[in-house]
DNA sequence: CCTGGAATAGACCAATCGGTCTATTCTCAT
DNA sequence: ATGAGAATAGACCGATTGGTCTATTCCAGG
């Protein structure tokens, strides 16, 4: 495997947190899972994250997050059109979906939503979603719309997707993400 | 309050279950919860459902997938146009998201999907969808689409409101849901 | 080399988890 | 009235939960 550098037990646990929350959400992961996973131990985690899990899920939320916009960034900056960024992400969602077991779901939602019912920890999420949105908005705005258009636009394609990967998800199938294209 | 037919034992495990798994998902919720909520005790819950906690996500899942079946056949049984009965179900699920205190997600996602890692929770869950998918498909028939263009729009509809909803969670507001129609 | 804080390691804890089991009560056909 | 099965009631169980605490190891600055 990528072990040459033996990622920092820091950001073992954030990726392991983040796999696993993605995968079983909030409550379905055990301390003893991520330990495990991570290869860590107990004392290492309440040392980086001194408030335990809750810590660690907003860590591991902050990440997914990024990596989404990182994913957001890449497929609109090749992209010359509004269309042809948001045929590339589809694309590279879809890729994503596969490559996960197609079981996986919105990280986001996964850890933050139905996380611990704490005020912060939803307004966290909403502002993470924001996030992704304004990302594709600027991104629509440089492409020629103007502004409450870009805004529509991005947020249109932010419920499309997350319930298209709703959808593929149900049935194992990455089709709905690939053929989301033509519904637009 | 309307407390006057004390509902029998088992439909009060199945309505708390429905609405307790709804907000917090089936890990975040414990049995104690459930029967507290209920008002229960353990003994009847084991009666009614066998295999514990499982069985009752089930049949939880089943109830709420009924109630969204009903509110389907509702809307679009009074509609003469498949516009206007999205119309109303984006009015009708608006108005549920409000009343829910704005915070409850998909209850079949939220209790099957999330739940126990068992292939048959996620193919009864996909079941359920593609039930909500086949009634707004037929309803489109009905009001004149071919087959091909209804599925296609059931599939839609779908995808919409199940990211409209999510983003309305975030935002902690319907009105994603309630400018929907404005999208189609 | 010594030292002090960062980091690791895991034993330990009360609380809660889902589930089992026995005892009791209710209900109704005989 | 009675016997049988359905339903209720909750004590009890081992396992696991998230979290605390102490002991040890690691490593850089003196």
């Amino acid at each position: 495997m990528s072990d040459k550098k033996p990622l920092p037990t820091k950001d073992r646990l954030i990726r392991a947190a983040s796999e696993l929350f993605r995968k079983h959400g909030y409550h379905g992961v055990g301390l003893s899972d991520l330990l495990a996973k991570a290869e860590a131990p107990k004392g290492s985690l309440y040392h980086h994250f001194p408030n335990g899990k809750s810590d660690l899920a907003r860590a591991a939320a902050d990440r997914a997050s990024d990596q989404i916009l990182r994913i957001l960034a890449n497929c609109f900056a090749e992209a010359t059109t509004f269309k042809d960024g948001a045929n590339a992400l589809c694309d590279r969602l879809a890729e994503a979906f596969d490559q996960s077991g197609m079981w996986e779901t919105c990280p986001v939602a996964a850890t933050l939503f139905e996380g611990p019912d704490n005020d912060e920890f939803r307004a966290h999420a909403a502002h993470l979603y924001e996030g992704w949105i304004a990302e594709v908005h600027d991104h629509a705005e440089r492409l020629g719309m103007d502004h409450d258009t870009a805004q529509a636009a991005a947020e249109h394609l932010f419920v499309l997707l997350q319930g298209s990967w709703m959808l593929a998800r149900a049935r194992r199938s990455s089709d709905v993400l690939r053929e989301l294209p033509e519904r637009l």
